[in-house]
DNA sequence: TCTTATAAAGAGACCGGTCTCATTGGATAT
DNA sequence: ATATCCAATGAGACCGGTCTCTTTATAAGA
């Protein structure tokens, strides 16, 4: 074992001036890479920071320059295959122009995301990527915004925010996916969320606070009145938390008197469970049930038979996200702009025609 | 939309202390917390604080105090269910103790992971967490505590470092995995790994310069010596690194003239590439071949059948080097220990005889 | 009444960089 | 030979907090 004990002062630039024998302020030119030196010095310099093992203190040159070189993200749960996807497109994209990532884990609640919000903003990261856990609550967002920190929303958007947003194109997903399984015949087709609003009984997409939930349970909804169908909000079920509350809603759904004969799972941590749920049923899919769930996870391929999904780019959405991000940190005034990035259907082997096809 | 252009120069502890009409040192006692005030100059502060919406800048707190509150973590892949979950252990701890994280990839590779060092340091953050991308070259992590900031190692671990870690029990997951197939009468059994040593025909464990990798193949191959089976080595097949190569892997693994009946994926991914390859070659587990995967990861839940696997607690991994890393942080001296964490089967379905069992 | 202890507030240095401005000296122009 | 310019360097303020040390005012003790 080396000696490590000298709970050594790290080394500033002065240090590395005195041993150079120039000013401060020349050091400070050659280590910093600004201003112009004379060939001789600038070596002279750096060969003292080698010896002395100089590493330079981001956080004082931060504190003179005002940008951190960092990037906040806010999502709802880095575990979520989802977001981790994401985040990972966000590191790579702020790499490449040179900025850093620190991330905060919402857990999809407003107060932690609030807090978040604080911390971050105190930490001084140049710009903030978030995914608002409500789209109607929205004032710690225009906070973030008065300070002068550039914002850009994920996978949900605000639009009388008035800031730049990354989502997916949920709707039309949702409607893709709705029509997929109406041409295959279904006509009691569910819709099954983790979402949780206070109200029971779903009357209103309004009743969602969760933008891109809400786009989907619209498309959805679109989908099945464009086909003539009658009252689909009954068959939109929402709290879908756990595997226990999943597997009571899924026996809810096929205990009615006309149970449904499709389902949409409305993230791949719902779909999961869904499956889940219909095999301790002992469902078979899709002969049983049709299903569909969005993003295309790991799980959906192995499965026997593999999931029909809605792939979303994730990966792309959060460089996306990235990439605007920065921009607007490297001073382009551009007004506020929605990407939706578009989805398709991969389909695999969970949706057949219903059992018995009633009309 | 309301005004928002002002280009505000952010608030300080002088210009509350101005609007307060108190001294900058009084203003920064009541803001900072810290000192003796009385009751109605800190009113006064606080409500001058609140009226400006001041928000203190931890950049220039943690220059001070030389204290960041955020602690660094480079890990292979953030994408990585392993990773993430981890991730998600060590903020969890990390929030509850006052601290932050801020993450970085190395993709598993020394080069990125130097510069992720040398990048958190000079960020200041106030201890690391690192997934060593191999074990033996360590001058980056030497230069960590020779400044001074204290280091963890997760997953894997280098003794000569001298410096706490936290790791699974690999050596006895994989001999315990290992000896449960030979239970089932496998005599030929595989080891994959999406490691890739440069020498090709593996012969040599100590060739693996993952130190969790190394210790799961050593257990695997004393479990199979002390069974009496000879040249266990010939089984170990590194370099299943995307599906392609792991579809190589496996069908080369098949067509010799002993193929082995049985196998062992040293984590998730490479669990579920294997699998695919196997599906792709029309194989039933468990008929024509038993597989054990690391971790317990979503897919291998819900597949037919579903997937024994040697259960990581990663969330506690990551909590425990979380705390670790913390406890130390707190000033406790304590010498350098290696934590390692009970790993347990989980029994399920793709574990069976071989076919023909062949003596 | 006068000293002394103590609580509360103020003044200003400091952290480790960046950056502006002043100073110096050598090359070029006249 | 003297004025002019510019490249190279130095001196020191500054960023926004923390913290030590000093000063002031008030209450208790003699």
């Amino acid at each position: 074992m080396e000696n490590l004990s000298p709970v050594k002062r790290s080394v500033t630039v002065a240090d590395v001036a005195k041993a150079a024998k120039v000013s401060k302020a020349t050091a400070a030119r050659v280590l910093g890479g600004y201003g112009v030196v004379s060939d001789n010095v600038r070596a002279q310099v750096m060969a003292a920071a080698t010896e002395l093992e100089y590493r330079p203190n981001e956080l004082a040159r931060s504190m003179t320059t005002g940008k951190s070189g960092i990037i906040g993200v806010i999502v709802g749960d880095i575990e979520n295959a989802f977001f981790s996807l994401a985040v990972r497109g966000i590191s790579d994209a702020a790499r490449v122009a040179g900025f850093n990532v620190i991330i905060a884990n919402s857990g999809e609640e407003l107060d932690t995301e609030k807090s978040a919000v604080d911390l971050l903003i105190g930490k001084r990261v140049d710009g903030l990527i978030v995914t608002p856990a409500r789209c109607d609550r929205m004032e710690h967002l225009q906070d973030i915004r008065r300070v002068g920190v550039p914002l850009v929303l994920f996978d949900r958007s605000i639009p009388e925010l008035g800031v730049d947003s990354v989502t997916g194109d949920d709707r039309d997903a949702a409607m893709n996916a709705t029509r997929h399984l109406l041409e295959a015949g279904h006509r009691r087709i569910a819709y099954i969320s983790a979402m949780d609003t206070g109200v029971d009984p779903f009357t209103d997409s309004r009743q969602i606070s969760n933008s891109a939930v809400r786009e989907r349970v619209e498309g959805f909804l679109s989908a099945q009145i464009d086909a003539g169908l009658e009252d689909p909000e009954r068959y939109v079920r929402l709290g879908a938390t756990d595997q226990q509350r999943t597997d009571a809603v899924v026996k809810r759904l096929l205990a009615e008197e006309n149970p449904s004969t499709a389902l949409v799972a409305s993230d791949s941590l719902v779909g999961l469970r869904v499956f889940r749920s219909l095999q301790s049923l002992n469902l078979f899919i899709p002969r049983d049930i049709s299903m569909i769930s969005f993003l295309d996870a790991d799980w959906t391929t192995v499965t026997a038979p593999p999931i029909t999904v809605v792939d979303q780019p994730v990966y792309e959405m959060g460089k996306k996200a990235a990439e605007r991000l920065i921009s607007r940190l490297n001073g382009k005034e551009q007004p506020a702009e929605r990407t939706i990035v578009k989805t398709s259907l991969i389909r695999r082997g969970s949706v057949a025609a219903p059992r018995s096809t009633v009309t």
